[in-house]
DNA sequence: TATTGTTATACTCTATAACTATA
DNA sequence: TATAGTTATAGAGTATAACAATA
């Protein structure tokens, strides 16, 4: 449909051709393929880099089926028992609507508990369970592995200069 | 169900409270809940600061309903004419099967064209057109305007640092 | 056989709106 | 009225698989 309709374009040559140069075998996106004013693009370089990392901490935590998501999830609850769904949504910049969902599947698995809060009927208080604990410690070891994986792809120096440029994001 | 489920646990009081504390008026996520472990993340303050700067660029080139995607396509297309498809998505590593449906959209606004390609009949050879052109010089001054943006939030040297630590992800 | 563009499906994530039970 | 948690839906975005045309 579409197609067909692209295909009635007249097939003159048009003069300019792909500027694509393969360059020897390894390389990465290896194509010398200008991005011109890409370059220079703040968004561009740290969305690629975000892509990144979160493909190498969810390799690196592959084995405990965590994700970096869930890992933020427990990690502020470990630091603040008691924490409303509400307080952890904001705090982490994630829907409520979606927490809900996070927290049925750690519930589910056992590493968190939604206790009634004792002066609001209507809120939980979130805490981690014993296993959840035990597992939050083991998942913390792998994400250190992933944090090393990092520094060895920018370089410590730039990893810590990183984070203290990025401090006020957290 | 879940919910009902849930309600059946017993109602006792925890004894850990929230520990919430409100700061003043005007702070961001401003409430001091303890992150601990996340502060130290790099993936967790790109990925703030990715969405951040993701929710600029839209607000910024929202008056000309375009999204970072769509900028780095007609980007990489107008120092590139010519280009395939699988090239365009490679290089920026979309996805082939996504770019399809960007640059349907692309095409049906009369930005971008695909022209059969000269030399191989399953390839199509990307160009902007002459309203692309033009559209695209006025997308690229909202995106410096988007880019100040930037700097003003992180700082200009700290802008241009992070360039320079995440030049090999562009 | 392999590749290009395409279609289709599933799953994640974001953004909303609406509902309930509480406050 | 407003808020906490929930449910539902629609739109991006990601990840795959499969297909037709072509190499």
């Amino acid at each position: 449909m579409l197609m067909a309709s692209r295909q009635k374009i007249s097939r003159k040559a048009t003069g300019t051709t792909a500027t694509i140069r393969r360059r020897g075998p390894g390389s990465d996106a290896g194509d010398d393929i200008g991005l011109d004013a890409l370059v220079g693009h703040a968004g561009y370089a740290v969305r690629r880099f975000q892509l990144w990392i979160f493909h190498d901490f969810i390799k690196t935590l592959a084995a405990v089926d965590i994700r970096p998501t869930q890992y933020s999830v427990m990690t502020v609850i470990a630091a603040n028992p008691g924490l409303s769904q509400m307080a952890v949504a904001k705090r982490l910049g994630i829907e409520r609507a979606r927490l809900v969902h996070l927290l049925d599947s750690l519930e589910a698995r056992d590493f968190v508990s939604r206790i009634p809060s004792a002066t609001d009927r209507r809120s939980h208080a979130l805490h981690l369970t014993g296993r959840g604990k035990t597992a939050l410690a083991r998942f913390k070891r792998l994400a250190a592995e992933h944090e090393r994986h990092v520094a060895e792809k920018i370089g410590k120096e730039n990893r810590e200069h990183l984070l203290r440029i990025l401090a006020g994001f957290t």
